[in-house]
DNA sequence: CTAAATCAAATGTCAGACTTTTAAATGTCT
DNA sequence: AGACATTTAAAAGTCTGACATTTGATTTAG
């Protein structure tokens, strides 16, 4: 555990680095407890508000949990899959924001991966499973749905489909494309008729996934996809001439 | 950008949620600006010191990045794809060490991921990319290399063969997979046998990649899944026997 | 023996000072 | 006027020391 002196990023930077890369090592190891901060600021030599500002920056990424009191101090957590979805989802989201990344790039992957794990849900999907793909289909039909309720409705859909695969890797890897989509998705307005299209596929989904039909699932998702994202190309362009029109 | 006077949690972790959800949701743009750290903890009524360890949250996060001097100051970070690779990587690798995911399930969710990006791969391969597979499968037929070596160059091919699909946001995803996959991959003892099986398909997988065979790189990428996890299953059967036997 | 009071260790928060970095403003010389 | 040096100010980075709060352990009173 040392520092480099003549480093140009900042000591709590280094830090974090330093403790970071025992717990990937697996020097540190779950729950195990770090020195207290006043010992490691010791340790580091470094005041103690450096060594916080180290530990934050490690609490951001959920690598320690802290906690108060006479038996407290910073532990190393144990990364849960809840906690890697929401990572996964803040990082997807904002990398979609923030760099133009195209509606299409973004639904080709989306959909090559929910493509990926089409086979294994077939296998596997449970009871439990396609309850939801059905529920969320019919929630779909509902007229009066605003578009925001029937996109949120879309995501459970595929969230099922995704989490039939019965591979939680699978599923936290396709959690954050899923949701980080679905600010785009909100973009489009759906019209009556693009709903019946797109429920009628998700029941056909359903259907097929039940029938344990990989071949027919992964044509229907490759319809799905490729319905998408006509759409949007349609309502992009609709947009594109009104503002021009201005 | 208020914050909760009787929650639970840190007024450091308010504070950067208070900020994240600005950022998230487009209030702050892309290098904008943040207040001063001074200005900041006058508008959230909290000490200098909370704002900063609200800062390192962030700047863990890539959400934000800080420059000293006169016209300095926190700035609203663009997300970019290396950022969002080496997250991804640490995120994947220690949610699969520390939960104990089985090396199936993980080369479950590899393969089923990387044949996703299959069909893309095979369509839009370019002369580099399929130098690079070629390169990185002469690389792995050379003797004496050790088994990380082995391995690295292993991830590298890989690697080539996703990126070839030429959507970042596949490449992304899968990035933090595939790399995730290599501690686990390590501790396979790679006998010279099962090097020339595995160079045998890499290098078919190149050449129907090559011609543009998008059916017979998916039958190959799916023989590679299976005889990659025959292997690991006997290796691990063969030190749990020598376990016992101790 | 149990329950209440006390204690001690740890994180959380604050205030204020000093250091370092950086760019802009100012001044000076040619 | 323009080029170069100097000063200045603003901002993050660091340090010190104090106090607040939480919480399990210890001690004490009944």
């Amino acid at each position: 555990m040392k520092i480099d002196p003549d480093s140009t990023t900042d000591l709590s930077a280094q830090i974090a680095k330093s403790i970071r890369d025992a717990i990937m090592s697996g020097d540190l190891r779950v729950d195990d407890r770090l020195p207290s901060e006043t010992e490691l600021s010791e340790q580091f030599a470094v005041s103690r508000s450096t060594v916080r500002e180290a530990l934050k920056r490690l609490g951001a990424q959920s690598l320690i949990r802290t906690q108060r009191g006479a038996t407290g101090g910073a532990f190393v957590n144990r990364l849960t899959y809840p906690d890697a979805y929401g990572q996964q989802i803040t990082t997807a989201t904002l990398l979609l924001s923030m760099n133009a990344v195209s509606f299409s790039t973004a639904c080709e992957a989306r959909y090559a991966l929910e493509r990926a794990c089409a086979p294994l849900s077939t296998a596997r999907r449970t009871a439990d499973h396609l309850a939801t793909m059905r529920a969320e289909t019919h929630r779909q039909a509902q007229p009066g749905l605003t578009d925001e309720a029937f996109c949120a409705s879309d995501v459970a859909f595929h969230r099922a489909l995704v989490d039939a695969a019965g591979n939680p890797v699978l599923s936290y890897q396709l959690a954050g494309a899923v949701e980080a989509m679905q600010p785009l998705m909100n973009m489009i307005t759906f019209t009556a008729r693009s709903r019946e299209r797109i429920v009628a596929l998700h029941s056909q989904i359903a259907d097929a996934v039940e029938a344990q039909d990989a071949l027919q699932t992964d044509q229907l998702l490759d319809a799905l996809a490729v319905y998408t994202n006509e759409l949007a190309q349609s309502v992009f362009q609709a947009r594109q001439r009104a503002q021009t029109k201005d």
